[in-house]
Order: C-alpha cells, then sequence, then structure tokens
DNA sequence: AGCACGCCGACT
DNA sequence: GTCGGCGTGCTC
C-alpha cells in the first residue's frame, strides 16, 4: 500500500509530501518513521495513494499516535498563508523521534482546589462579555495589576466544564513556569506545559498526553504550544498578545495571533488576547472588525499604589557629574534603597545600543526624510544611512538643530553599565539580567536570588521588564527611555512605548512605595509622556496616522526577502535581481531597497534586503511564488531591521 | 538544509 | 587553462 506522508525534517525544503510503501494499513494523521537521504526522520501520513512512477522506501515504523483532523487543517492553511518549506512545518507538528515505544501517560484525575479570590465587578463584567460574544475574538485589554490571569482562570474552568481543552499562549519560556503553576493550582495535573527547555523526553510525555487526552486539558506554552495535537479546543488565550516574541523569526516566519486565530475559526473556539498595550495591528484589526474591545483599569487588589515618576533631562549635563550615565538623583535613590536593604532595577534597552546619529547637547537625531526613521551611523564612510529605504547622507559637523558640536554615535550597553554599578556601589550585590544570561542559565536559580533579596541592583534589558513579582523592589531607573525611539525601524515607537508602560507597571505593581526615574534626551517627547500616564488610545490615535501616512502595516502588508552572500556587491547584485523578478511580474506594488540589513555583516557574509509592500497580501504571496527556492523571505515582518 | 551539477569571472 | 562562488534542482 502506498502513502503519501508529510515529513518533518529541517532538511527537507520540498514543497510537495514523498511518497512511501507499506505492508501495514496506515490512517490519516498517524505518525511514522521513513527513510529520507539516508536517516530515518519522524512522518505524518497525508493520504492513501496508488503506485507513482519512481521507486518508493518503506515506511519503517508506525505508531498508533495521530495527529488530530483539526491540526492537519492547520498545517495546510499554514503551507499556504505563510508559504515555507513543507519539512518545516511539518516538524512543527511532530513530536521528536523516540527510541523506543513510549507509554501512554496516565494522567491522574485531579480535583480542582478552588481558593482563587472572588472576581472584582471589572473581572465578572469583562467575563460577560467575552462569553455573550461567542466564537468571536475578544481582546482583553487590562492595565498592569488589574487580574487579568483572574479572568483567564474562570473562562478556562468554565471551558474545561464543557470537556474541551485551552491553550495559553506566554511570549517566551521563562513567563511560562509561574503560569503553570497558577494554573496547576487551579486545575491539578489537567495542566501541562510545553517548551524548547524541556527535555525532548518531557516535550514527548507532553505530546501524547494531549494526543490522547479525551477530558480537556490545559497547555501552557510560548508559540510552540499551538501545534499540540489537542482534538478540541474551546478557547485559546494570548498573555501578553503585543509581544515580539510571539512572531517566530526563522522559517516558517509566523504570527502566532494570526495562528491562532485560525486554529481556533477550526475548532469553533474562542479566543482571548490579553494585554496592558495591544499591538497596533491587533488593536487596528479588532477595530475594523468590531470585535470586542474590553477595559480593565481598576487595581485587582483594591490597593492603589501611588509610584512616584522622575523624568531626568539627560541634556542637562549637571545632573550627571558622577556618572556619565546615571542621574545625582537616581544614584542617591539607589543608595537609599540600599541602605534599607531594597531593591533596585536599572532598565536598559538592549536594541537602543545601536550606532545612530544624535546630538548630546540638545537631544536632535538624524531621521530619514522619507521613512521617518533613525539613520544608521556607518563609521566606514562616516555617513548614515536608512535602512528601510537606503538613503544615505553626510554626517553633520555640528547639530543642525542647536548647532553645537555634540554629536554622538552609540549609546551604553547592559556590560558597561555593570561596569559602572560595581564603580559607583562598590559593595552592593549587582546582577545582570538579559536575553542571553536568562536562556542559558536556569531562570528558576536568578529568580529566586532575586526574590529573597540576595540581589541588590538588578541591570537588564527587556526581559525583566516583565513577569515576576519583586517584593522588596523600590526604585526603578529607565537608562535612557528614548533609546528605542533612535531605532531605524517603523515599529520603533510601539516598542518604545509597551517598554516604558511595562517598566511604568513594575512599580506599580510593587508592594513598596516605589520611585521611577526616566532619564531621556526628549523629556518632551510626547510618546514618553502618553506612557507614563497610560494613555493607550492617545498613542494609537497618533501611531495609526503615521502608519498610515508612511505605508507602514497595518496600513500595507509587507515582504521583507533578504539576500546574504559573502560580498557586499553579490549581496546587493542578488537583490537587484529579484527587484527585477518582482516589477516583471507587472502587480501594483511598491518595492523598496535594496539596502543593508541592521547588522550588515554577520559571520563574514553581508546581507542586504529589499521590502515590497502591498494593498493586496495576495500580492506577495503571488511574489513569493516567483521567487526561487534559495531566497530567505519574511512574510509580516515584525520589522525591518 | 545538504549535495549534485553546471556556468562564468579571475587568477597562477 | 582551472578554481571557486553561486544558481538550480532534488530529496519518495
Amino acid at each position: 500500500m502506498f502513502y503519501s506522508v508529510l515529513v518533518a525534517s529541517q532538511r527537507y525544503h520540498g514543497k510537495e509530501s514523498l511518497t512511501y510503501i507499506s505492508d501495514k494499513p496506515l490512517s490519516i494523521g498517524q505518525l511514522v518513521a521513513v527513510p529520507m537521504q539516508r536517516r530515518t526522520i519522524m512522518g505524518i501520513v497525508e493520504a492513501k495513494t496508488s503506485k507513482p512512477a519512481f521507486a518508493t522506501k518503506n515506511v519503517e515504523m508506525s505508531w498508533d499516535f495521530f495527529v488530530p483532523p483539526k491540526s492537519l487543517e492547520l498545517l495546510k492553511w499554514l503551507t499556504i498563508y505563510y508559504p515555507s518549506p513543507l519539512g518545516l512545518i511539518t516538524d512543527l507538528f511532530t513530536p521528536h523521534l523516540p527510541k523506543k515505544v513510549p507509554e501512554i501517560p496516565q494522567i491522574p484525575i485531579s480535583k480542582a482546589a478552588l481558593n482563587v479570590p472572588p472576581l472584582s465587578p471589572e473581572q465578572r463584567a469583562a467575563i460577560k462579555i467575552i462569553e455573550s460574544c461567542g466564537q468571536k475574538s475578544a481582546l482583553l485589554h487590562g492595565d498592569t495589576g488589574t487580574g487579568k490571569t483572574r479572568v483567564y482562570l474562570e473562562l478556562t474552568q468554565k471551558t474545561l466544564a464543557l470537556g474541551k481543552s485551552v491553550i495559553v499562549l506566554t511570549p517566551e519560556i521563562g513567563l511560562t513556569e509561574p503560569l503553570v503553576q497558577i494554573f496547576q493550582q487551579q486545575f491539578g495535573a489537567q495542566v501541562i506545559a510545553t517548551h524548547s527547555g524541556m527535555t525532548p523526553a518531557q516535550r514527548r510525555k507532553a505530546w501524547l498526553t494531549c494526543s490522547t487526552d479525551e477530558r480537556g486539558l490545559v497547555v501552557i506554552g510560548p508559540r510552540s504550544a499551538l501545534f499540540s495535537p489537542l482534538k478540541q479546543i474551546g478557547l485559546i488565550i494570548m498573555d501578553e498578545a503585543h509581544d515580539a516574541a510571539y512572531k517566530q523569526e526563522q522559517a516558517p516566519y509566523y504570527q502566532s495571533s494570526r495562528v491562532a486565530a485560525q486554529l481556533a475559526h477550526l475548532h469553533g473556539a474562542q479566543l482571548v488576547l490579553g494585554s496592558a498595550t495591544p499591538s497596533i495591528a491587533d488593536y487596528f484589526i479588532f477595530t475594523q472588525k468590531k470585535l470586542p474591545i474590553i477595559r480593565m483599569v481598576e487595581p485587582a487588589t483594591g490597593l492603589k499604589q501611588r509610584s512616584d515618576i522622575k523624568i531626568v533631562d539627560q541634556r542637562g549635563r549637571d545632573q550627571f557629574v558622577r556618572s556619565p550615565w546615571l542621574a545625582n538623583t537616581l544614584i542617591d535613590a539607589i543608595d537609599g534603597a540600599l541602605k534599607k536593604g531594597e531593591q533596585s532595577l536599572l532598565f536598559l534597552n538592549r536594541r537602543g545600543s545601536a550606532r545612530l546619529v544624535h546630538c548630546e547637547q540638545c537631544g536632535w537625531q538624524a531621521l530619514c526624510l522619507h521613512c521617518d526613521v533613525a539613520l544608521t551611523y556607518h563609521a566606514d564612510q562616516h555617513a548614515m544611512r536608512c535602512h528601510s529605504c537606503d538613503y544615505s547622507g553626510h554626517v553633520p559637523t555640528s547639530c543642525p538643530d542647536c548647532g553645537k558640536n555634540g554629536l554622538i554615535f552609540k549609546s551604553i550597553g547592559t556590560k558597561a553599565l555593570e561596569v559602572e554599578i560595581n564603580r559607583l556601589f562598590p559593595a552592593a550585590r549587582a546582577s545582570r539580567f538579559d536575553g542571553d544570561t536568562h536562556k542559558s542559565v536556569g531562570l528558576s536559580s536568578q529568580h529566586a536570588a532575586l526574590q529573597s533579596g540576595e540581589i541588590d541592583i538588578l541591570i537588564g534589558t527587556q526581559s525583566i521588564a516583565k513577569g515576576f513579582d519583586l517584593p522588596l523592589l523600590s526604585v526603578v531607573g529607565i537608562v535612557q527611555a528614548d533609546s528605542g525611539l533612535q531605532m531605524p525601524d517603523y515599529t520603533a515607537s510601539e516598542r518604545t512605548f509597551q517598554l516604558i508602560s511595562q517598566v511604568s507597571g513594575r512599580i506599580s505593581r510593587g508592594h513598596l512605595q516605589g520611585k521611577l526615574f526616566v532619564q531621556t534626551y526628549e523629556p518632551e517627547s510626547q510618546l514618553i509622556k502618553l506612557a507614563l500616564q497610560k494613555n493607550y488610545s492617545g498613542f494609537y490615535e497618533h501611531e495609526i496616522k503615521q502608519r498610515q501616512l508612511y505605508d507602514f502595516p497595518p496600513a500595507v502588508y509587507l515582504l521583507k526577502i533578504t539576500c546574504t552572500r559573502s560580498s557586499r556587491k553579490s549581496a546587493l547584485h542578488a537583490c537587484n535581481k529579484f527587484t527585477d523578478t518582482i516589477n516583471g511580474l507587472g502587480l501594483p506594488v511598491r518595492v523598496e531597497g535594496p539596502s543593508p540589513r541592521f547588522i550588515e555583516k554577520i559571520a563574514g557574509k553581508y546581507a542586504w534586503h529589499i521590502v515590497v509592500k502591498s494593498k493586496d497580501r495576495s500580492h506577495l504571496l503571488q511574489i513569493i511564488g516567483n521567487l526561487p527556492g534559495n531566497c530567505i523571505y519574511d512574510l509580516d515582518p515584525s520589522d525591518l531591521l
């Protein structure tokens, strides 16, 4: 008997499923092991077929485990919506190849321990709206501390009662564990985690638990949790739905919210996006489609923390006598916290450590005339350049705004800041906490040290802005609040707004009366003010106009095509060839670039890209269909860096 | 992806 | 001449 099999392999870049022969009858969705290019890989039976013209290899093994029909439908949808090599898409849906036949895990029947706080009126109202809109998606726009998690628990409870499963998405692994614990307290062993930090055996066990379950489960994890083999899903929750980590940055480049929406649609399930600062694109879609946007502003605990916010003007250099990076008042506050045994947190935008052109005296920054995006500094040519449209210009000798000679080309990084802290506070226990340390070192050990107060001063990027509670926290400093704004990308404002909102939320959720210091070269910046006032709609109204004016999403769809070659010349040449191909199709699209990638040279290779803009996403799909197989493209990219 | 094959420019 | 970058096609 012949079967077409979807092969799960990073190595298989074909577009079609492959045909194998089997002496045992197989069913659609069944997991099999098949040989390909002298390896054994995992596959999913797609269909029974007739004998092909070419020679076929044997199915080596089959298991009585199945990818459910709805997941197969999602797989098919992905191949069309986010065209990518079939092997990579299939790989999302399959467990790793086991060495021996795995046992079916038994889930103990567990009773729910209902020791949650009562619902606040606002939470109750939110649940009522979400329930009343049936299968429509809902956007839960709730400020930090308003108890969105409590709403998730309630909705989960009701879904489980119907015998259906729930998927709870978190942006990253580090945020998965705390949420798993909260849900396990409530729903016991019905709650399972799945993420790439688990061992292959653990992940396989989670997969099998999902695929054999009949009663309904709660699966919690990052974006990959969407591909759990659950037969019947009633609810999908996306926590911190605005987070950039929901975009997969390797092939297949998918946006989790789109996949989640499609999965919910296939199951007739409901999708709930939760965020204090919804993404511009999500907010736009919900407004357009008239879907419910539920606002929550009341602190769930009833305690209103007054936070003390100080904006420090970084242009006033007399404020920076003791350190070029930390204001005198901030240093005093950290010192005060140290003496009381309280913690301080210094927040730095990693993405801001770029080479950009700005004036230390007045805060002026070089922006592209066409894209309104920050220009980057190229030392080799002493030129400033736009990474979006490749405009390039001479660096002025003095600031065009204030006329002084204060132009600088970079900002501080976390390492340098740690050195600075050790110099200023030699007796304090300082610790750096950024994306990298966080992944390699076990998060929990650092976590424990933080919460027990073994660390006095915490220095970090994005990752410390979200999640866990710090009971001893009393001082928060944003070292350069506008640094994210300087990123040469159209999402710079949005990400900065989210970050400042998050960091300031950090202090207001604290247990101590906290002080927040916001250092910036642009103390007048409307965006920083809006973020500190939690004025989301003010920000949204402004930003959506900008996007429409400069032709960025959600006003248009984007396709980013990257060419990586061993010389700048050949990378540019390849880009130009693609531009010609695209223009030759005669579609109503705009091709921008070629321009160098933000980090142009990586591992000795030069990367350039072109960006295609269109009002119609199908035009971009058509372009992808006409591109040669060997180029890298990202449809709906989350940035243009 | 990796590996085959074939093409074309740039060096001893 | 031929060496190597790179485009193209293939994987059952």
